[in-house]
DNA sequence: AACACGGTTTCATTACGTGAAACCTATCGG
DNA sequence: CCGATAGGTTTCACGTAATGAAACCGTGTT
């Protein structure tokens, strides 16, 4: 395993155990252990800490673990001019004037990407994206980016884990990430969702590192050669100027 | 050190570090090694494990530490239904609307109190209650409650703990918090704020263990003794319907 | 009774986290 | 221009403290 930061083995499975939490918001000890591939003492300890500073806690009733009132302090002052989705939301709408589609922000987590933002095409036809929800990693031009410009260790455990679907040819899959990361953009016409097709590119700040996924997506049947093309010139563009408002 | 619960240091550590952000939203790595008491090279090393997942970052141009993205997906999922200052807002803008003077409720935070939700009274002349501030245990109406009420080998280590004042004629004190517990309330009078006054009830949950404590608190003058009882009354009430609704 | 399923405790082992100290790179002030 | 300061990073030897296995406890469930 490649490091490169010198971390903590214990709060890293700590803060893992944590995040358990971004998909269930009840778990019992053991549910915790499964997932995050620790023995049921490890759990017990690092679940002790955590409850015991107020990150998580145990539901009286049903006995299992949630999050703590902590969070809500922390939350509180969690100064809203870092999060993408706020600070770049300005920027998408006019996006989405320009090009008249609507605009998608993804973030990776874990093995899925999650929306968390959108700005909706006023047209009459059009894409509905809904913020919030979890979509798969293996299929969608925003997937794609997400993959290719996470870093190569990273991609490696992707494509090990079980998650990841066995029916991908790797050879290929990773030639098209390269082309992808050459390019600066992806597109995808009706591979998640027939009818639908999207564009995609990477927003990056100015460390070169990836905050999120920009992408503008809408009917195939609009989406022609062309106006993909133009849409990803205008979306690398947009993409650029978000880059320099985020960490 | 009394401990009672097997936790893990470095968990522990990483944990207080995050909390440091609850009164500073940017931090250099020092600042933190002063606040947390621990070596730079420790803290480092937390730190770069608490960026690594995302629970902080590192702003672009000032340099400082921040919190992180992770706790915006995380907060996400805090189920609402559960927070105290969430769920009894509403029946605290009720009883303010009732009896007209500033409402707070408190939670116990180790050996302080954090004042979690306040609605302010409209009156000219008023308690301002800022929600977040922390005051200690050892003064004020809504302390003696939180002590009161507390499990006793949890206030044995408190008193016995070196923040605990030691000029508190225990004996004495003792003897106050038995009267809190059969009278259900408790009140103070220029205890911590000179010309301020408070009346004090504990929010006890079905199961009977104690979540918050609700208080009233205004100018002394205003709150006269025969106002004090007529307080205490409502906000028992008041209380005791609040503990139906958490958890 | 036997079993499964959560949580808790104990214990031996040694990996891992730790603090000190050195180092690097800026920025500042005389 | 040089020394000082401050913030961050790396290295290293040491010994604690985190770990996994296994046993244990309580409570349902069959």
């Amino acid at each position: 395993m490649e490091e490169g930061k010198v971390t903590v083995r214990a709060v890293e499975r700590a803060l893992d155990i944590l995040l358990c939490f971004t998909d269930a918001n009840e778990l019992t000890l053991t549910e915790i252990a499964v997932r995050v591939g620790l023995h049921k003492s490890t759990v017990y300890r690092l679940l002790a800490s955590l409850e015991h500073k107020g990150f998580v806690i145990r539901d009286a009733e049903s006995e299992k673990y949630k999050l703590g009132f902590r969070l809500w302090e922390l939350s509180a002052n969690l100064s809203q001019a870092d999060d993408p989705a706020v600070v770049l939301l300005p920027e998408m709408e006019r996006l989405r004037d320009m090009i008249g589609e609507t605009i998608s922000l993804y973030v990776r987590d874990g093995h899925e990407r999650i929306r968390i933002q959108a700005v909706q095409s006023s047209q009459a036809i059009r894409r509905v994206a809904p913020v919030g929800v979890r979509l798969p990693l293996y299929v969608g031009a925003s997937s794609k980016v997400l993959v290719a410009y996470a870093d190569a260790e990273d991609r490696e455990s992707l494509f090990s884990s079980p998650t990841w679907p066995v029916s991908i040819d790797q050879e290929a899959y990773e030639r098209q990430l390269a082309d992808i990361r050459a390019s600066g953009f992806a597109t995808s016409v009706e591979e998640r969702e027939p009818g639908a097709a999207a564009v995609a590119a990477p927003i990056l700040n100015r460390s070169g590192s990836m905050v999120a996924v920009l992408s503008v997506s809408g009917p195939a049947n609009r989406l022609t050669v062309d106006k993909m093309k133009e849409h990803a010139a205008a979306i690398k563009d947009a993409a650029a100027r978000m880059g320099k408002m985020v960490k």
